[in-house]
DNA sequence: AATCTATCCAACCGCTCAACT
DNA sequence: CAGTTGAGCGGTTGGATAGAT
């Protein structure tokens, strides 16, 4: 289970301890199989919580050998042993999500990881920051401004549904037959089950991400393959990657979100509204992006760049 | 093949807050 | 009410590794 080794040990593990653990004999650093066996099987007999007193009891014959910080077991257990962490890639689906309760609740990645299921808050923090923050670097604006909400919802989030579209359509055996009830079907006979959110649920069809003429001429000579195509997505979407529905309809409490209530279930059915990301519309007059940071999305080499999930890929954009 | 660089992510740290005494 | 403790959260670090040179 545990993919690393307890020779790996970092600089940070020997470092000397400042919190909790004022006993030299307290191990650090990435943990054994072992360790991670006696946390299981400690928690399998009492459960969760109590890390402080569970880590008490490393002389007990049960966690023998378990020198770790109530803090350290507590965060291996919710992010990594705990049976329900989903491991792998983020689907499009979950980076949409990430994407939309971002824009609503900022940095409360505990709060975002609720809405995910099995995703832990460490897991959305890490790809916020290697994935989503390093886009804002590398287009010189701030993560946090609305001009790069606006970028992402002009090109990443379009990408996106563009990718839950593709991959409901080649899984069709695995997603699309369930999911497409999602918004045809009584909701609260779904509500209980974890359904598919998908692009081809949607009553209209999602327009492709369409590029301002200057951006996309500029972009042209600029196409660059991305070895990696498919590298951190799945081209299928599994009912194991689903979310509930129910969890997305919270998303309507905001305002800007691109989801919003299908007429007759209120509350439980929800649809992006495709218009929040029609590109024809948007343009540096009527967004809040900076005129420099369309010419930095032209002028830059970011199509060319690794952009991770391959979200960005203009060879895509530019297929479309 | 060796070295360098970039990226990912597990783990740690410091802080806050709620519960308890 | 003040102090203490435990749990949880967000920010940061650095080792492992893949890819580039």
């Amino acid at each position: 289970m545990s993919s690393v080794s307890s020779s790996s040990l970092s600089k940070k593990s020997l470092s000397s301890s400042s919190d909790d653990d004022s006993s030299d004999k307290l191990r650090r650093g990435p943990w054994t199989l072992e360790e991670d066996n006696l946390l299981v099987h400690y928690i399998a007999r009492h459960g969760e919580g109590r890390w402080n007193l569970l880590a008490k009891c490393a002389g007990n014959q049960e966690l023998l050998g378990l020198r770790r910080t109530g803090k350290s077991c507590r965060l291996r257990w919710l992010n990594y042993l705990k049976p329900d962490v989903k491991r792998g890639n983020l689907t499009p689906q979950e980076q949409l999500l990430i994407l939309d309760l971002h824009s609503k609740w900022g940095n409360r990645w505990s709060k975002i990881a609720q809405h995910l299921p099995g995703r832990t808050d460490n897991e959305i923090k890490n790809y916020w920051r290697t994935r989503v923050q390093k886009q804002a670097r590398h287009l010189k604006v701030d993560a946090n401004s609305t001009a790069f909400q606006d970028i992402i919802k002009c090109f990443w989030i379009p990408r996106l549904l563009q990718k839950i579209e593709g991959s409901s359509t080649s899984c069709s055996s695995t997603s699309t037959s369930s999911s497409s009830t999602i918004l045809s079907q009584n909701p609260t006979v779904v509500s209980d089950q974890p359904v598919n959110y998908s692009a081809h649920d949607l009553p209209f069809p999602i327009p492709p991400p369409q590029l301002p003429q200057e951006v996309s001429g500029n972009l042209q000579g600029n196409l660059d393959h991305n070895s990696d195509s498919e590298h951190g997505s799945n081209s299928c979407i599994s009912s194991t990657e689903s979310m509930n529905i129910s969890q997305i309809s919270q998303l309507s409490e905001y305002p800007t979100s691109p989801f919003h209530p299908i007429s007759t279930f209120q509350k439980d059915c929800y649809y992006v509204d495709s218009g929040c990301y029609n590109m024809e519309s948007m343009t540096p007059a009527t967004l809040s992006v900076p005129a420099g940071v369309f010419q930095n999305v032209a002028e830059s080499n970011w199509v060319g760049y690794d952009f991770g999930d391959n979200i960005w890929s203009m060879d895509e954009l530019m297929a479309i």
